[in-house]
DNA sequence: CTCCGTTATGTTCATGCAAACATAACGGAG
DNA sequence: CTCCGTTATGTTTGCATGAACATAACGGAG
């Protein structure tokens, strides 16, 4: 499962966080929204309004797709999509890194994990 | 309206962000929940419910309260609370300082601002 | 031409969530 | 004892969200 402690970097309305990169990852992986969908226990179309969503919010689209045959069809992450990827990686490596104090300190004013 | 890019703190599936932080700082100016839920444009309930969610997260609440009266009754944010704001401000900052390279690399890459 | 895996889209249903409204308990001030 | 502003709680209703199901279009492989 996820970390207890995590972030999601927010556009407006938006939010962009470890499940929309571990499904560009997987899409980058597969070749296809539909494996990474399976693969992530996803349904196809959630995946597909998923990518849909980050694709409105850029100027050019981060997945671009093919349709048609097992050869064919696919979808790939594009150098906008690795870009925003890579920025928002940096991002959460910065506050894991040069936040870790303030977020052990957080931590340990936690209550117990709940069952 | 808050920033088009922001960050929110998730502690499983409670999120705490910018709307949170300002409660807690209306709280803390205004001195009960009221008065702060009246300054920021929300229910006393709304704002109840938002206080009772953040003081089950962590061992010690993060804001006490005390029925009764005008002069009597009132809400404070506790040191704990304090702290929790303050470990989220320095997060933020962080991110806005020293990740500002990456925040602008992104903005750049983000389609114009829709209606 | 058929088949298969893919993209693409629509519909329905359940669930969660937030907003709005309503009410009770509290306790000092006067 | 009454009043007022506060904390505290419950109920209802509308809206957004996600899950599940269904279907169409596509296009290369064979």
């Amino acid at each position: 499962m996820e970390p207890r402690l995590h972030l999601r970097l927010y556009f407006g309305e938006i939010p962009f966080g470890p499940g929309k990169a571990a499904l560009l990852d997987q899409i980058a992986a597969q070749g296809s929204i539909s494996a990474a969908g399976r693969a992530m226990g996803m349904s196809y179309k959630r995946a597909w309004d998923l990518v849909e969503e980050m694709n409105a919010l850029f100027a050019s689209p981060l997945v671009v797709t093919a349709r048609g045959g097992a050869a064919k069809g696919g979808a790939q992450v594009t150098e906008a999509g690795q870009a925003v990827l890579a920025h928002y990686r940096a991002l959460m490596d910065l506050v894991a890194e040069q936040g870790a104090g303030d977020l052990a300190a957080i931590s340990a004013l936690l209550a117990p994990a709940k069952g």
